[in-house]
DNA sequence: CATACTGTGCCTATCGTATATACACAGTAT
DNA sequence: ATACTGTGTATATACGATAGGCACAGTATG
């Protein structure tokens, strides 16, 4: 499990923690596609998690067509075009934002004002 | 109440709703300031729901220092200037979207693709 | 002072979600 | 046959959100 790390003390639960790092590694293309994703039991014991919630995450990516697994095989990663992960990434992100918009308009924040905030906050960002 | 509604299908907690809807309400101006909030027992029977809950939201609100509570008299709005509204407005947008930006971030998408979105989506957003 | 409000604090109870452990079953590869 | 794999189920714990009830103390009004 390369580069994830999950926090108990996080106000997000530990699937979704996993989910969202896995999902974006795979949108980021840094996953190749038919690689194997770790086994369930192993992926449980080496982030010292429980096999239930690992399931968790792995389902909620192959809902999202992210992955896809073979029962006795294994989980691989879904083999997508280039253009379909941008697809995919860009209407995550759209959903998410349409939510994000609408907290900050009923705050009464004008676009102007959001975009001005958005050029002040974006570089003191860090990702990880 | 005015224009408060509260849905126990949200994800959101009730008291979270409670919480943001009446902040909004503040921050924006449209509450005189010394002005009586409902009592607690009065406000949880017209929405319907528990006193605990209302209390969550009350005492949220007191931390931001947006209302302030009497013993025996009740709870009333804070007296803040525009610019104290204004700042508070500012600083809950800001904290909120240094972790929206960092969610977006950590999906690959550069500064000028997230305004690109807001440019598109600030519109579609019904703010209530 | 008596009454009726107010906020506050505590106890109990229920419900759903997240999490964990254990076991059994079935598919796959060697 | 053996050792992996995913899947399903049963049980248990912990915690947050929600609800109802009760008691106490402060405030205002008569």
């Amino acid at each position: 499990m390369r580069g994830i790390s999950i926090s108990n003390k996080s106000n997000k639960p530990i699937y979704q923690q996993l989910f969202e790092q896995i999902s974006s590694q795979i949108l980021k293309g840094e996953l190749e596609s038919d690689f194997n994703l770790p086994a369930i039991r192993t992926a449980a014991k080496e982030l010292r998690i429980s096999i239930i919630t690992v399931k968790k995450a792995w389902e909620k990516l192959e809902r999202d067509g992210l992955i896809y697994s073979v029962a006795g095989k294994g989980c691989f990663i879904s083999d997508l075009s280039n253009n379909e992960l941008g697809n995919k990434r860009t209407n995550i992100i759209r959903k998410q934002m349409l939510k994000d918009l609408l907290f900050y308009k009923n705050l009464g924040i004008s676009e102007d004002e959001i975009i001005k905030l958005v050029k002040e906050l974006y570089s003191k960002v860090l990702s990880c």
